[in-house]
DNA sequence: ATTGGCAGTCACGTTGTGTGAGTGCCAAGA
DNA sequence: TCTTGGCACTCACACAACGTGACTGCCAAT
């Protein structure tokens, strides 16, 4: 069986091989570490965890490596995580401390996570489930085009340009169309708005339909779209630095998270832990093209309680806890700013 | 000096190497080439480009390299384009064939430059400088926080959010000011709108300040701003995939194309050639970090004339015939595109 | 100007050898 | 039953020696 000094002795190997990349063996641990006991016994333990495939040794004769397993046992019993430093705490103060559009807060946030865990940092928008429409907006660009325009309460604006009939658009009706949708979807909920705006084309004549009918479906698709994510994506570069952690080329890997498809999908499946945190590790994530990297997410909240994600992509052998810490607590800052400045009225 | 045949060898020399990324040797020239000449005669040849420094042994004893010279006399004396195959044509009719909207636009023709090239595609947003303003919308978020919301004719949308004063935003008196700003601004270009806002605040009571004020410096910055260019890029994983291009490791190129900054401080410093088209090869790109990088592109015209680059990005070891045909038949479709598209009336 | 020939150089792949880190096992001790 | 020291064994790795082959540069002859 597993004792508790096996689960230490995995401790110090991941600890040891993610700070130095080689395989630890029974001497160097004796050497680095004050288990009270011989190098022989180290070795009897590593061959127990070598029987629950905790680790391997990738040849006869050479220390161990941790496996994908063993990486997941390491980090679950993970409790206490690595505070961070002052200076990190005042780094996320400082870098988000003063913007206050969205867009600009998570372009920050996904910089700024990057270079706190010199990994690559996923951000995604929030959905739009649980915000509501505050403004839309129809603009007349020619004769025949009208861009259409959607700000929700959360700050975020979404645009379609579309074609409109073949008849001239008619200015003074664009604008009575425009007060009429404002008035009739605006502080509503995305699915609100979607139920509304079925019915919605029914109270005008049917020969306005050339110019209301596509408006409305094109409408239709912007709010039910609302709810497909975007992503931010900083740090790419830190694969390339860790190049040696890939078997062979980290191609695949850039490959994988250029497709934000992929990475939304991943988000997606990563269960949401009991706090919202959750890792994913190694193999975890070979159906998306990523089997040699970990993921880790972590929830955050932004205002209307509308929930999103944001975390780091790295290397299998990555230092976990500092990690973990990092992209909790950034979340948790993140969650904080959102709710706070976004959380007023709603006149 | 430099004889004509001299010239085919380098070209030659240039090709193959490009072609199987190892050292071209005289003997292997004459046998695959039909050049009527002996290996020896070539060697005296090579001696020459040698002399020139357009071709280098990397060894005292091996094939020969072009050099970065090299490389720049083989691309100007390139006339003649290998045209694109129809298949390629016809990727480009149906990539971009059906879309409208810019923003789609664009990011499809980065996609489409990325596959075509297998390199970094990278495709510059139009600048606003001689678009003109289509509309400006205020959007109250709460009661002391405003959007702003421009678009211009190009289709191009720009948001900012911004803290007006600390008594409650009045809408009715934002409506008018809408109003005001949309009659004062509308159709204008970016440098008029300038001028225009510059004494649009005296019109109105000095105590609206509080109000009009942020909001107009906003709008100044936006405006401004709005030459400040944006950036889509697509294709980075290429770079992994040519990684045996690259001295040492390719993360300070990921590094360098990862920052917006520096990408459009090269657009902008690269010479527009006669035709709008412009190569700037290996060490010529040094200060941007990118001394191992080609970059190749072309100017594009959006409607209102406004100019924008297109281009990609790789190894100073690419295949220039192909990869410049693309830049420029993906460049010449862009331009009509958008061109045939956006450049209606205008009401 | 071109050519064939020839000597010289040098990267590279192969093979052989020693070295050291590290393991597994076992018998003895607590 | 757990721990320990000892010992034989394995094997990656670094290093050196050695051909081999692909070049070049030079030169004398055409």
């Amino acid at each position: 069986m597993v004792s508790d000094r096996s689960l230490e002795v995995l401790r110090v190997i991941v600890q040891d091989y993610i700070a130095s990349r080689e395989p630890v063996g029974s001497r160097s641990i004796v050497e680095r570490y004050s288990f009270g006991v011989s190098a022989a016994t180290i070795r009897n333990d590593m061959a127990i965890l070598e029987e629950e495939e905790l680790i391997v040794a990738p040849h006869t004769s050479s220390g161990r490596v941790p496996t994908d397993k063993g990486y997941r046992v390491f980090v679950d019993q993970l409790t206490d995580l690595r505070p961070l430093t002052s200076a990190q705490r005042q780094a996320i103060e400082t870098f988000l401390g003063q913007s206050t559009d969205l867009d600009e807060v998570l372009a920050r946030t996904v910089r700024l996570l990057s270079q706190l865990t010199h990994q690559v940092a996923l951000v995604q928008y929030p959905t739009l489930g649980h915000s509501r429409i505050r403004h839309l907006e129809l603009v007349p660009l020619s004769s025949t085009r009208v861009m259409i325009v959607l700000i929700t309460d959360t700050g975020r604006v979404d645009q379609r340009i579309i074609e409109v009939s073949d008849s001239p658009v008619d200015d003074t009706f664009l604008a009575e169309l425009r007060a009429r949708l404002n008035s009739a979807l605006g502080g509503l909920g995305l699915t609100g708005a979607a139920a509304a705006l079925a019915t919605f084309g029914d109270q005008f004549a049917p020969t306005r339909a050339s110019v209301v009918a596509p408006i409305v479906s094109s409408l239709m698709e912007l709010v039910v779209a609302g709810r497909q994510d975007k992503l931010l994506m900083a740090g790419a570069a830190n694969l390339a630095r860790t190049e040696e952690d890939f078997s062979g080329s980290i191609y695949p890997v850039l490959e994988a998270i250029e497709e934000q498809v992929t990475l939304l999908r991943l988000f997606g499946e990563m269960a949401p832990g009991p706090d919202g945190f959750s890792v994913s590790i190694g193999r975890e994530n070979a159906s998306f093209g990523l089997g040699e990297t970990s993921v880790l997410t972590s929830g955050y909240t932004a205002s209307g309680g509308d929930l999103a994600r944001l975390g780091v992509l790295g290397p299998t052998r990555m230092d976990y806890s500092n990690n973990m810490a990092a992209v909790r607590a950034v979340a948790r800052y993140l969650s904080r700013l959102l709710g706070d400045d976004h959380n007023d009225d709603g006149r």
